[in-house]
DNA sequence: GAGTGGTCTAGACCACGCA
DNA sequence: GCGTGGTCTAGACCACTCT
């Protein structure tokens, strides 16, 4: 069997032509059958792949008549698995990496409990500053298990998805993962880096992403200014 | 055929037994096969409920292994399609009726855009203090159209499930949503409301809840507490 | 009535975890 | 080696939408 599946290539073209623009927001995908037939699989498999997009927002299912193409969100879908990046659309976002991939080990205190082989290897620490439209907006603070990352510090990461590098390079996925939210009110270094002037608060997230690696999660706290734009996320 | 689907009976059993303890914490849930036969359905519509078992984070899955039950979220897994209520469990939660339903017209700005049956219709407005653990940590603010739905605003909805009402006695199911969150501070009716002290921030939800019912959306502002318990959500 | 998505059956082979 | 979940096939009937 190939090592991707059959319904996630699938998903992954009519991800890549709804977002680029193939078919047109409210414009009708080719039904179910006809995919079948196009891609020489059948129906189950497509619907697979179809739910995918139903979960990232992307298509809206109607009986009877078919899958509307929606418009990619225009704010950021963090709640979507595919991380930053790829659910804003890499045009609207650019990142400063404010510290660039280092060697560490694991804080004391961590919102999510740590396996034993996470802690046995120590973690790659890294800090980013991410912008929309040129506000900074999303302040992200990642732990990454030191298992199998070779060379990792040493890549740039500027203006690059870390989970489409981490899928080129090292073959890791994310398959899912949880998170928390709380409203807090910045300390000054946070309010400092976003450029909050007055007494605004942020989002704070704390998440943990679950990769196709047994025990290699990667661990992320955000701090996202909501002043101008919004979390969004659909269920 | 049957109103319910198979595997949506199969969900709610299990979904059932796993929030009461019947299967504990760590075990696992009989084999996908053995669902099948105890059940008398095959494979696909078993792994159908899974899923959404997958996706309420009750259960964890393990190729080779089995399926994992989870300890049912401590804290409020508002993100999560079933409703406050059910998400947490209904024992941690109090609700107190703040304002009973009403009829009412729309608000001239909402965060969506309603359908043409939505506007004529009017709308049902309700407002509700939730508590956990004897704590105000939810004011949840809903409007929901005024389309078949006799002697609503005479029910009561006292620690009673939103959603379950509406399954039961209008047939009302909850199929997905979406929403968007924001780190406010908040005015001081709020503030009196979920009683806040000092200048704490809270979190703002703007829901909306899709239905089976064509054209039947709920619409739900939540000031959310977010200074002893937090929103967590699995994707 | 024709086409769509929603649900379901009855099988199959594969990769993984564990004993 | 055996049972587990992961993927997939090749059909079926149903409810719904549109014309």
């Amino acid at each position: 069997m190939n090592a991707i599946p059959q319904y996630r290539k699938l998903y992954e073209i009519l991800r890549k032509h709804i977002l680029t623009g193939i078919y047109e927001e409210g414009s009708l995908l080719p039904s179910e059958n006809e995919l079948c037939t196009i891609h020489g699989i059948t129906r189950p498999t497509v619907r697979q792949a179809l739910d995918s997009l139903v979960k990232d927002g992307l298509i809206l299912k109607k009986q009877g008549k078919g899958s509307i193409v929606r418009k990619p969100p225009q704010n950021i879908g963090i709640l979507s698995i595919a991380g930053t990046a790829s659910a804003i659309g890499v045009r609207y976002l650019r990142t400063d990496m404010l510290k660039k991939p280092e060697l560490r080990g694991w804080p004391e205190s961590f919102a999510f409990e740590l396996t034993e082989l996470e802690k046995e290897s120590g973690c790659i620490y890294l800090e980013r500053l991410r912008y929309v439209d040129n506000l900074p907006v999303f302040y992200d603070i990642n732990h990454l298990p030191n298992i199998n990352l070779p060379r990792f510090t040493s890549r740039s990461l500027e203006n690059k998805s870390l989970f489409e590098e981490l899928r080129k390079n090292y073959q890791i996925q994310i398959l899912g993962g949880e998170q928390q939210l709380k409203a807090i009110n910045p300390d000054s270094h946070v309010k400092k880096i976003l450029k909050l002037k007055s007494e605004k608060p942020v989002l704070y997230i704390e998440r943990k992403l679950i990769t196709n690696k047994e025990g290699f999660n990667i661990y992320s706290t955000i701090y996202f200014n909501s002043e101008k734009h919004t979390i969004s996320g659909i269920f």
